[in-house]
DNA sequence: ACCCATAGTTCGGAACTTCGGAACTAATGG
DNA sequence: CCATTAGTTCCGAAGTTCCGAACTATGGGT
């Protein structure tokens, strides 16, 4: 098995970051990385949501978040921790994943309260 | 031709917003919208760094923005006048949009650096 | 040492997306 | 009205994503 490879946080570039968090499930499975103390095992997230996520695109999903630089996988024995490169992200790009993590995180607040309320006429221009 | 749709401020996803932005070219033509006092022409637009886009390749472009909720296109005559939606989107998702302009910004000083001094070896774990 | 279970990865095909050239439509000016 | 400019649509080729099945790697039990 080949090793995991990471970027340099210098080679790590923004369309690559924004990219893996265009996904939902990818950008549910960093922030929940980012919660848990920072270690996750892959397979402890085996849903987002009420959806069942499939091994092999689990496995994508790491692999595009690792890639992006977002995130450091290391085995251990038989299971791979990630850790969020939060920080080193934070320098380089200021402000970029918080924006981020709080925009989805302020769409499942705005999602509920829609459900709660009778949906009313929408602004097309 | 059939009128261009709008997204209402509510129904724009972040999901949206990080796609359309996740290809350079759309992050830069979204950078200069903002910049031009937030109006230009889809022509004004015909090249993006050194290279050049062709008219359908744009047109999407400026449909993928159009639909995330980030610009809001008029029709003028014979051409498409384009303004960046950025208070709306600022006001539903603060601190996303500049995150993500500036992380581009910083990342093409960065390459301009690099480029200056040897580069020398990178961490790959 | 062997097998088994667990955790992840790789492969490969179907479904989907993106890119861009050519043909098209729409508004304006002569 | 014809020509021009501005943008859209169509469609095939190329690329990407998704996910089931087959695979590999590690560790524990006997």
């Amino acid at each position: 098995m080949r090793p995991l490879f990471h970027p340099a946080i210098d080679d790590v570039r923004p369309e690559a970051i924004l990219h893996a968090l265009a996904d939902p499930s990818r950008a549910a499975i960093f922030a929940k990385i980012m919660q848990a103390g920072c270690v996750e095992a892959c397979s402890a997230v085996s849903a987002v949501g009420d959806r069942v996520i499939p091994k092999s695109s689990l496995s994508n999903h790491f692999k595009v978040l690792r890639e992006a630089g977002l995130i450091r996988s290391e085995r251990h024995g038989v299971e791979v921790r990630n850790h969020s490169r939060w920080i080193e992200v934070e320098a380089r790009f200021p402000g970029l994943l918080a924006g981020i993590i709080n925009a989805y995180a302020s769409d499942q607040r705005h999602d509920l309260r829609a459900a709660e309320t009778p949906t009313l006429d929408k602004d097309v221009t």
